[in-house]
DNA sequence: GTACATGCAAATTATTTGCAACAGG
DNA sequence: CCTGTTGCAAATAATTTGCATGTAC
C-alpha cells in the first residue's frame, strides 16, 4: 500500500461527512466543499471518497437511485430509503448482534465482514401526500 | 398506468431471470437473450428490466459494483456480496419476520414496503486464495 | 527532494431516450 | 387499427483517469 497524506481536502471532506446524517452524494459534497475551498475539483472528491472508504473511515450506500451516497457515521445502524423524496434516514441500532450471528449461521465457510439492513418505503412526510408525481422521482 | 403487452422479449427476459440464481447484470442478460433472439437490443433489456421491477416481478440489487444486478426469485432471502470475485449468493431465509418487525418498531410513522439484508465479505473460494489481485477487482 | 495529491479536462461506463418501423390485443 | 414496444443510435449521468503542477512530510 502507499503512504497516504493528510491533505486539507481529505480532512475537510471527512469532517463534512462526519458532521451530517443526510448521507449525501458526491455532488452535494462537492458544493459543500467549495464553500470552504472554491477551487476544489469533483475528481478530488471522488478520489478521496474512494480512499476514505478503503480506509474504512466512511461507508458507501448504494440502495437508492443512480448516485452513491456516503455515511461518515460508523456506529452500527440500518438505513431507510424513502421511495418518495429519495432521502435516506438512519434506523437506530436494530439489535445488530443477534442479526449478524443469524446471518453468520447461514454462511459457514464465508469470511463475513459486514451486515447491512436496508428498508424501503415512504417517510412520514411522503406518506401524507403520497401522490404519483413524487413517487416517480425516487423510484428504485 | 398503461396497458402493458406481453411481448416475446419481455417473456424470455423474465424466464431467464427466474431460472438462475446468479443475480446477473444487464450485459449478461443481453448476451443470454441474444442466444434466443440475436436481434434484441440492450435498450430493450433495460426498458423491460425497469418494467418488470415496477410490476414487482423482479428485484434490483445495488449492493455490489457499478452495475445493477437483478433477481427473479422473490421468496424472501438476503444477499451475500463477495468482495473478492463480485459474485452474489443467496442467504437462505434469515428469520424474516422477527427482523422486519424489529425494523418496523423503529419506524413508527413510516410506510414500510420492504426490508433487505445484505452481507459483505469473501466467499469460500476467495477466502482460500485471498490474494490482493482478486481483492482489487470486486471492491465496493 | 520525493512521491502522493490536486485541478482540469477528456475518457469510460452504465443507463436512458428519441424516433421510425413493428406487432400484440 | 391503435398504442405499447422494438432496434438502433445518439444522449445523459455518474464516475474514473491522464497529465502537468502543487504540496505534505
Amino acid at each position: 500500500m502507499v503512504q497516504l497524506r493528510n491533505t486539507k481536502q481529505r480532512k475537510i471532506l471527512l469532517e463534512i461527512l462526519q458532521s451530517t446524517d443526510t448521507h449525501p452524494g458526491a455532488d452535494w459534497l462537492y458544493q459543500k466543499m467549495r464553500q470552504e475551498m472554491p477551487q476544489v475539483s469533483l475528481g478530488t472528491i471522488y478520489r478521496n471518497l474512494n480512499i476514505l472508504r478503503e480506509q474504512g473511515l466512511i461507508r458507501e450506500l448504494n440502495g437508492c437511485g443512480s448516485q452513491s451516497r456516503f455515511d461518515g457515521i460508523l456506529t452500527p445502524h440500518g438505513h431507510f430509503y424513502c421511495l418518495g423524496c429519495g432521502e435516506v434516514h438512519d434506523i437506530p441500532n436494530t439489535r445488530p448482534t443477534p442479526l449478524e450471528e443469524d446471518v453468520k449461521a447461514n454462511l459457514d465457510d464465508y469470511l463475513l465482514s459486514e451486515v447491512e439492513v436496508s428498508a424501503y418505503g415512504y417517510c412520514p412526510r411522503c406518506k401524507e401526500h403520497a401522490c404519483l408525481e413524487i413517487t416517480k422521482k425516487g423510484e428504485k
